[in-house]
DNA sequence: TCAAAAGTGTTAGCTCTACACCCATGC
DNA sequence: GCATGGGTGTAGAGCTAACACTTTTGA
């Protein structure tokens, strides 16, 4: 083995370049048809013009730029699509699979939560649809298979930090959050033990004002700033 | 907006290239000096020949080729490094922000476990270094900041699936697997309950041989070839 | 017989879960 | 008052951590 072989970096410099695609898995959350639970998670996905996979759904996204990061350039698609910006946003996985596409793309995925009250009326554009995650099926590319993993991802987050709160407007109930843990979660919580368990994470701070409805006043939450809407390890939070 | 600004494929094909290098977190065992504990986790690095970072030891890897998915250009650049494959890999993490190196390069991270056996005398090329992750610091690149979000991982995995055996050889007693956990987590562990546990969660099964040592004769234990050594979720294990 | 590691038993304390119950409001 | 969701209490099951104890070997 040559010396030159070994190690990034001891390269000729000549390193083969790849086209970079950034995507993303873009939740929200919508009023459910079925009265059983409250939200329904839907996604955009975006129409097909041209091959490969014509007339097919595909993830959002776009290339990278020579002058932008990796979570930029996902920020930056899921604004042209959505035309808002992410409550929360992480990386997914990289996919680099030679016979993903027709032609060689490596595509770095990202997942985002839009706000509940932000999504409401957004004028979409024409060739973006919104659609439920649940019969979503038949999409683009590697991108049924991608979905479905940004949905584990996203319900195992739940247990262990605040993502849910990154749907919710600023201030909302503990029913408001527990709703949103029933429609990822596909299952009914109990109201008591759901409230003990996220007032004791620290995860929300109560306020002093509350919701008056049709019955009890429920009190409001709101997110503790001193704690990440998600645990990084000891990455910071999604800048690069 | 124009329909042609959204959508990954709406693109037209002319998607800026980029430089894309694959690297890998490589750790194994290595017998303590201390003798507080048993082992002690080592990498290899590569010293860089070369600007940038001329002199600083940097983690190994190379670029992507054109034919190769991900998954495959780590683990060739870690036979290259170690004269090794690995028993466990896994994607870190994809790194591209614009000034992480002088020239735009955005960087997938692997990390990967090597067996103790296999480790023992294999033969390393001269421009590569094994070092204890306890005190390594000054890496090239943002490669430090890499290093403790892979042994993050790698803290967190031991918990909740059986990866520690992937420093392990075919058999190993008990023993041999609690020495693993306490290298990686850095504290000591009840033998008793660390028994009941692992052998619980189905993970690992016994086999009718023993190894004879100084004291009482230990059974030997092989990994449950039912069970994957770490969850990914949905996705396949990896062959991207 | 003794040291040391292998392996089993036991208990106190904690968390989780199910569900009973009370509270405050609109109608 | 009464229906309804907000909010509190509590007992049993199950898990965890600490540690006492027994077993089996080599020396």
């Amino acid at each position: 083995m040559t010396q030159s072989s070994v190690a990034l970096g001891n390269d000729n410099g000549n390193g083969n370049v790849i086209r970079l695609a950034v995507s993303t898995v873009i939740f929200a959350l919508r009023p459910a048809k079925h009265p059983s639970k409250k939200w329904d998670i839907v996604m955009p996905v975006v129409l097909r013009t041209r091959d490969p996979h014509e007339g097919k759904w595909a993830l959002p996204g776009g290339w990278l730029r020579e002058d932008e990061g990796l979570a930029a350039a996902a920020s930056r698609t899921l604004a042209e699509t959505t035309g808002l910006h992410p409550a929360y946003l992480e990386q997914l996985y990289a996919f680099g699979a030679v016979d993903r596409s027709p032609t060689r793309v490596v595509s770095v995925l990202y997942w985002a939560l839009l706000r509940a009250d932000a999504v409401q009326q957004r004028a979409t554009p024409e060739n973006v649809e919104w659609f439920s995650v649940d019969g979503l099926w038949g999409l683009a590319f590697d991108h049924d298979e991608i979905v479905q993993y940004a949905l584990w991802r996203l319900q195992n987050k739940l247990d262990y930090s605040g993502i849910a709160q990154g749907f919710l407007p600023e201030l909302f109930t503990l029913s408001d959050l527990r709703e949103v843990h029933e429609a990822v979660l596909n299952k009914p919580l109990d109201p008591a033990n759901f409230r003990r368990q996220v007032e004791g994470s620290g995860e929300i701070v109560p306020t002093d004002q509350f919701r008056k409805g049709s019955h009890r006043p429920a009190r409001l939450y709101r997110t503790n700033s001193e704690v990440a809407l998600a645990s990084h390890g000891p990455l910071k939070p999604d800048t690069q």
